[in-house]
DNA sequence: TATTTTTACTTGTACGTACAAGATTAAATA
DNA sequence: TATTTAATCTTGTACGTACAAGTAAAAATA
């Protein structure tokens, strides 16, 4: 049971993105340039490369190269809308609950496994805020042991994600999410500073990820009055 | 300046998916027959299935051959959950306003390109029902001149979406949403038969589609308490 | 010098071949 | 007859070759 060729070159390229050796916006190496790397055809090259662009990881650019992508732009992924992409300086981070061992959350809206219920659960929430303003809550559930040494590690660049992704190498593979418009409850509406009873959108999601049965729950709680919620998908 | 051999197969047969000749859960005929079809190599045959994967028209399964998808199961599009995928008998569809020219959303939320707006504008509405009860009131824009008699034209099997896939062979390819959670007005809140100022999700939708420039724009509005929206992606 | 042409590099398309591996049916065997 | 084996479909991987087409820099030309 030897692995596939184009999954080699496939797995050593996406392991030097994950780990910043390849930066967004350089290029990967040429094709040709790959195939004596590896020893290999430059079909089976391209069958790995096909298959990262497909996970968007890469571009290729017909005369010049493989460019590699920011992935989370290519996911999907909910968004604060009304911002622009690049600056992140507008839009501050507070966690509200470090992470720390925790009681799995009683009223999930998407069904845990038996096996993740068996388990300890990390969790941590956040507070989202745009000129200081709250806009969003988040709270965080995950099964603990699949992450060696996680509380003690700061967030790469305040994305979770993105350390998920260089320091243990998991993707987001996938999501599943629900949406409510709800009226805000008494503790949300104070720590987003909202009237209560104002209506808010309560957003539950399930990411799936490249590590066998390790998932991510979530609970948003956004404010939409001012920044609404935006997502895209494109094939 | 001629096509691509693959193009050819992978267009080949995505119209005659299209066109219902080859229904959803059939095999397309095998690699080898598509090859001697055509007068292609297997490596081209390959290439112009790999693309229709990629689009959502069929899965390719091992040792057997390629399966034709339902592709609106493998586009991410929002859902009313809580309900049998299979079964659409207990959610009806009731037209609040048929198909006509009309003006353009004068609020609308994705911005209208100059071209469309020099043209006439087609609108209809629906309201969704769960059991007689009514879950969401969806409006809908579109630029006319670009789909030939549209509005005489019965919707496939009630969905938007076949009728664009089988009558005029256009594919969603994309869509941007804007989500909101807010009060709900006194006119949709009489239709969707709720208190007024019931919290209510409110969704911008802009889709992009295989014919050029043509853009689907709707605004959705949905009482969420006993059925959320759901939307997955996957990679 | 400024422009055009050439050259060299990149990825894209397409050919052909061979064998591996999964799925299914037919034939051989117990 | 029931089970096992073999044959024969299918798709998957991988090899090698050739040329088209996009990009960019070097070289030739005005």
């Amino acid at each position: 049971m030897e692995e596939k060729r184009y999954r080699l070159v496939q797995n050593f390229l996406k392991l030097q993105i994950q780990k910043g050796n390849f930066v967004v916006g350089s290029y990967l190496p040429s094709e040709n340039e790959l195939c004596t790397m590896f020893g290999v055809t430059r079909t089976t090259v391209r069958k790995g490369l096909d298959e990262l662009t497909r996970e968007g990881f890469i571009d290729r650019q017909h005369g010049k190269g493989s460019i590699v992508r920011d992935r989370r732009k290519s996911l999907g992924l909910l968004n604060v809308k009304g911002f622009s992409e690049a600056v992140g300086k507008d839009l501050s981070t507070v966690f509200v609950q470090h992470p720390k061992i925790s009681l799995w959350n009683p009223d999930t809206h998407f069904a845990i496994s038996e096996q993740e219920f068996k388990e300890k659960c990390i969790h941590f929430s956040r507070l989202r805020c745009v000129y200081e303003v709250p806009v969003m809550i988040e709270y965080n559930w995950f099964a603990d042991n699949r992450l060696e040494g996680f509380s003690d590690i700061d967030f790469i660049e305040g994305s979770f994600f993105k350390t998920l992704s260089q320091h243990y190498h998991i993707e987001i593979t996938g999501s599943e999410h629900e949406l409510r418009s709800e009226r805000v409850s008494n503790d949300i509406a104070a720590l987003l500073k909202i009237p209560q009873g104002s209506p808010i959108l309560h957003i539950s999601v399930k990411f799936h990820t490249s590590k066998n049965n390790f998932f991510l729950y979530s609970e948003l709680y956004c404010t939409t009055e001012n920044y609404p919620i935006g997502s895209s998908y494109h094939l």
